[in-house]
DNA sequence: GCGACAG
DNA sequence: ATCTTGTCGC
């Protein structure tokens, strides 16, 4: 049994994965029920202001006082190239979950805290728009151990590494995660995915068109009519966009505005340092240590 | 039927 | 996601 409460079809021989999908699916709307796309949070955005001075922005929430925007977490979980359900009798790890915190009001984007957590006959597939049952638990597990703990870093907003609204039914990864955590999120994707009508030609073109007006980025409306979040180019050399989209309780705009301030390459740092260290960690463990003493 | 399909 | 060498460029 897992987080949700649902058995996903290992016991009872083989629940079919058309009958594991539709139960995802029931999740995914039941959940979709307590997701919120406008901003909904105590701390203020800093503006960088031409005059030197940093001004501050307020945030959604209403509320008085709230601090200022210094600790962004990022997640990311990494593979290893042997089968999926290692098999039993190896203890390898075969995947590795990442929570890092950077404090944004460095220049240098510090990282300020990281932890890991090992996979270990791990059996649940990747499948199209249900990363979040591969990749949720464990790094909801991440989170909880850092607020259990009551660890002064524990992140205000959380970047991850797949799409929110930017989803076939509008609830990726992003949303998964932030509604469950109860923490605003922001989805990012390296690729599209094409949804509701969205393709990279149809993306490449009005980022072109975009180029002169000096914007960079662009609104993604699904030929429905929604706004499913928006591509843009993170840095000045890069032409292929990074795909931005509403989690939890940060609206569109804001996010933009966030994940502009914290790129130093194409990928937003929280996502790419989380990236390169659950990598890194997954080689140096992946010799069947879990970390665990017996 | 065929192609597409975050990580 | 992962496999995988060199290579072109700032």
């Amino acid at each position: 049994m897992d987080d949700y409460g649902f058995r996903h079809g290992r016991d009872r021989g083989e629940s079919s994965s058309i009958e594991t999908q539709n139960q995802w699916r029931e999740i995914q709307d039941l959940l979709k029920e307590r997701l919120i796309t406008q901003d909904d949070f105590p701390w203020k955005l800093p503006i960088p202001s031409s005059s030197g001075n940093v001004a501050v922005e307020e945030g959604g929430g209403g509320g008085g006082g709230g601090a200022l925007l210094k600790y962004v977490g990022g997640v990311d979980v990494s593979y290893s190239k042997e089968l999926d359900s290692a098999e039993a009798a190896s203890m390898a790890a075969c995947g590795c979950g990442s929570l890092v915190v950077l404090d944004v009001t460095t220049p240098t984007l510090q990282v300020v805290y990281q932890d890991f957590s090992l996979l270990t006959n791990f059996d649940v597939p990747y499948i199209p728009s249900f990363l979040a049952f591969r990749e949720a638990p464990i790094l909801l597990q991440l989170l909880q151990k850092m607020k259990n703990t009551g660890n002064p870093f524990y992140p205000q907003l959380l970047l991850v590494d797949g799409n929110g609204l930017l989803h076939p039914r509008g609830f990726g990864l992003a949303c998964h995660l932030g509604v469950l955590a109860n923490i605003p999120a922001i989805g990012i994707g390296k690729n599209l995915h094409h949804v509701d009508g969205l393709t990279e030609s149809g993306v490449r073109q009005l980022l072109q068109a975009k180029d002169n007006s000096g914007e960079d980025f662009i609104t993604l409306t699904g030929s429905s009519g929604c706004v499913l979040g928006a591509a843009m180019r993170s840095t000045k050399g890069s032409c292929k966009p990074i795909y931005v989209s509403v989690g939890h309780r940060v609206a569109l705009n804001t996010a933009i505005k966030i994940v502009k301030m914290i790129c130093k390459y194409r990928v937003p740092e929280p996502i790419r340092q989380a990236d390169i260290r659950s990598r890194d960690h997954l080689q140096k463990n992946s010799d069947g240590n879990d970390g665990t003493l017996q």
